[in-house]
DNA sequence: CTGTTAGCGCTTTCAT
DNA sequence: ATGAAAGCGCTAACAG
């Protein structure tokens, strides 16, 4: 049924012409009168020719116009997180202004080498699952961005992810405070529990961490005491892991909860809630992202507001330029009546 | 900092062996010494060569070791689903086994196009939100399997979904019963809402109409009307789109909730328990899928079990062996508390 | 505007 | 066990 070996070579036999005529008409339209090329194109179409194989291309040119883009792992993590999807319209969104493919890769995956020859570079979304490719990205000689993720020196986009969350600490917490963390993903357990003496997971490179670090200064600041006995990891940003460390975390009597994204901060505001509590009289909550969803909780939810769609569209652009700098990206700090 | 142009022959000129000696050595063992091979390997590591370049190898071999995996969508529509990660991880296992590799592909680009010429085949899970990927997929000539999602003439991995979704409800319906449907991206739309008269969504591929078909005979043999105007069309498997549906759907006051997966049973058991109905004296609910959160809810949840990991693993050995037929999988009903 | 030709980096006979 | 050479399908100079 499908024709064999239609190649470039085989084609340009068949209609008579150079082999460079038609791969002009495919990939150089200034070369030919547009009259040959639609001729051209309108035979190989009919023979079944589907254009220029993309490896021979590829091997010839020395690009391939495919971008990776490296997720947490194949889906696990972003499960319930309109956050990513967001991110992954925005990036495939700018990919196709510029005429490029978008690839996702598992960041549970092994290794990059399987791919690594067929694309153009990566864009690294959130620390992946398996940290060797962290390496194998600091190595290849391809192009490489980050985003809520750090490989030195990479280009990247990011928020002050610091920054932000010292901010939003800093509005919350008073010297009588008794904060809790929320945490995603900071140490390696598959199930919700406070950090304890666990070493940190991938202390560098994680945006978790760095937000974990916003809060700790601020505590700092405010003559707070924060210890680890009072940090929660969760596994994945869903309710189901949450509502398992919101039921742990009540249990201190906290007066305020620092949620590292607004899918727990809403589910441990359902729980805390239903628990009979007030927020924010008895606990104050705060997320992280800014989901719609948040803003249309009762009671609406404080939190930092980062554009996700805008963050891929950028990081493309960042990608593209060939940029090599740390790109900041503004966000917005959320006062609603979750705080204070 | 990156060695430039380190490529088989120049590697091979450095060592002063030919280029198929170090070819042999990266990929026929057998073809070489063992301890020639070793030093090559060793030498190759410390000039920072990583092997043959993939995108010359799959030209010249013709096939490239990755498969690609064709998601519904980017990640929106398996956003809270366990079902889709636990495929995907099957998947990579099954792969992995066979030394192959995988590659997430967005069912919403454009065409196949950007990717074909670089993979050995597709694996289509879900139907694609681009439908014209369908017709791309049906007309290649690369290897095609499809799970969840039917095109004419390629192979297939599923359970009988007409099948399990008559056979449960046939379970919970009587002659008196006044049934809603909950269903899954059954017309295009954005919103929670009937399909009322609007045309179905790519009503060929879609499990989601095999299951309708199912609830609708069921109805039929009891001797139940089942119109559209009550059945809804949900356009993602997440709590928020549920909610909405059911929160519509109660105002009919139905006797039997046909879910069509867990997520959407457990959202609508958990409003309607809230809203001071009995399960299932009032309502009986049940779901589809037979993910492990339904069976440890109060009330359990009726479903339809099928392994999601399995069913990637033997797609994948279906993929490779190149089967061209429909594979049925084993399916069971689970029965709960939340139908009588 | 069109044709010729030399590779892109690799694998694989076929000799040696 | 190893080397020479012919392509896999294509593009980019360059010549016409």
């Amino acid at each position: 049924m499908t024709k064999p070996n239609l190649t470039l070579k085989t084609v340009a036999q068949q209609l008579g012409v150079s082999t460079a005529t038609i791969s002009n008409a495919f990939s150089r339209p200034d070369q030919l009168s547009a009259q040959l090329r639609d001729k051209i194109l309108r035979a190989c179409a009919e023979l079944g020719y589907q254009g220029p194989n993309k490896a021979a291309q590829s091997l010839r040119k020395g690009s391939s116009g495919i971008v990776a883009v490296v997720l947490s792992d194949s889906l696990e993590y972003m499960v319930s997180d309109p956050v990513a999807s967001q991110f992954i319209r925005g990036v495939a969104k700018g990919l196709e202004l510029h005429g490029q493919h978008m690839l996702l890769f598992s960041g549970s995956a092994p290794s990059i080498d399987a791919i690594v020859d067929f694309v153009d570079g990566f864009i690294l979304y959130g620390a992946p699952r398996n940290p060797a490719l962290i390496q194998q990205l600091a190595r290849t000689s391809k192009k490489v961005l980050t985003v809520d993720c750090d490989i030195p020196g990479r280009a990247s986009v990011n928020i002050d992810n610091e920054q932000a969350a010292y901010q939003l600490a800093s509005q919350v917490l008073t010297p009588h405070s008794k904060p809790v963390v929320l945490g995603l993903r900071l140490i390696d357990a598959e199930q919700s529990q406070p950090i304890g003496a666990q070493p940190l997971w991938e202390q560098q490179s994680s945006v978790a961490h760095r937000r974990l670090d916003g809060y700790l200064r601020a505590a700092r600041e405010r003559g707070v005491t924060l210890p680890n006995e009072q940090i929660w990891h969760i596994p994945q940003s869903n309710q189901q892991f949450a509502e398992q460390a919101v039921l742990q975390a009540l249990a201190l009597k906290p007066t305020v909860l620092l949620c590292m994204s607004d899918i727990i901060a809403l589910s441990a505001m359902r729980l805390v809630l239903q628990q009979g509590l007030k927020i924010p009289d008895d606990i104050q909550v705060v997320g992280f992202d800014g989901i719609d969803e948040g803003s249309r909780y009762h009671p609406t939810l404080t939190t930092v507001c980062q554009r996700s769609d805008e963050k891929g569209l950028q990081a493309v652009e960042a990608f593209i330029a060939g940029s090599n700098d740390a790109t900041l990206l503004p966000y917005q700090i959320i006062s609603g009546e979750s705080s204070r």
